[in-house]
DNA sequence: GTGGTCTAGACCACT
DNA sequence: GTGGTCTAGACCACC
């Protein structure tokens, strides 16, 4: 993996793992990687792996067994309520700035679509 | 100004006068307050102030007349460009992390047209 | 049992082990279930289960007969004064905590009394 | 400071600092000692230190501005509803505790008679 | 000067 | 094996 410099390492593998738990990619209540393997499979320190994992479970994405390892909350409406945070935040945040630089929602409407479909077409355009 | 969030004072500034310039609430050559009344309006430390100052001509959003201060660039096209990248950054970065959650099209112009009018609409309570 | 609060599984179980014995539920001389039973009805690995025993059999909680099994102590005084200490280390920790919070001695027991009340309202409340 | 071993470091600071708060030792509003001042004052690590501010900002009992300093909240009911979580879980646990062992109402008001005089007359024997 | 992040390596307790 | 804590020392951005 390789980070973006703006943002703290930490924040980048928290947000991967948030998305991986939110789309289900890691599922509910499945066990996490122990924090030394984290530190080695993504080459970075054990203590910022081991601050991930605290950061995630003040969040209660995830919580740990002593001695076990640390696991995936299973609290599904936690998971949908991270889900709709996320997106809401996006949105917002979206929508207050472009409203600041003067678009109408006609615009933006036009906007969404068409780069949203350059977007998918890149996609399906690596692997067709 | 937010002392205490993750994006600097300075840029939070720049980010505000930004916006300023481009719906041109300060017109194209319009003095600037200088960097001390900056300082002041916006109770930041004077050095913050010049930084702000540098970067923006860095950016070629202003510059500076010795003596008689700073002033809002002429170019217009400079202008219509910041526009172009700010509102480019903002959907690409709402697009990506939309798509990362498993949003669909539809989905995402249905939240943007809700979302929309309720802020039009709280808008407009607040100053029928 | 709480696998993850700051108190470690072992302490957690001998505490309420303690409780039993204290209160007369595990009478004086009574065989306790095996470590590996013990695994079992807890959900906790044999290993701790044992540690639990022979940190109780430190404390002259209980003792072993080779091939039979383990045993609650006979010694009554043994019980009597364990129950003291835990008493007064309830007692001790809760008053320091609470004058260094800055409450009075009145305030303490009219606190006291009406949570003691609402617990017991509760208890009966459930079975009545 | 001589730390208890059982409890670690960073928590027995925070302990300490939410008492000062709470009892108006350290004002709301007023600047708290940097991070690098801390742990001279407290024989710690910087990054012990970092992390006492990190916690106590979580809880929301201080904020920080960048370059300036970790200021105490402003929050006044903020405080109040701190003081009034450590006051419950203090008579929870203790009440809990006692009700376990076997304990009535009128042997806990008495006990806790005692125990309070014993302390106050111990502290003011100390500087009479 | 301030806090924030990160690395490196150690020790401990728990399962 | 696991996570939790702590130390030591470094670098960076911000004010």
């Amino acid at each position: 993996m390789d980070f973006d410099t703006a943002m703290p390492i930490y924040l980048q593998v928290i947000h991967e793992m948030k998305q991986k738990i939110v789309r289900g990619t890691l599922p509910l209540g499945s066990r996490l990687p122990s924090a030394r393997e984290l530190a080695v499979s993504y080459q970075i320190n054990p203590n910022t792996a081991n601050r991930i994992y605290r950061e995630m479970e003040a969040e209660e994405l995830c919580y740990t067994k002593r001695g076990l390892g640390t696991f995936v909350t299973e609290d599904e409406k936690k998971v949908a309520e991270i889900r709709k945070e996320m997106a809401e935040e996006l949105l917002c945040n979206f929508l207050k700035g472009m409203i600041e630089l003067g678009f109408q929602q006609e615009e933006l409407l036009l906007m969404i679509q068409t780069e949203y479909n350059k977007k998918k077409r890149a996609e399906s355009g690596i692997e067709p």
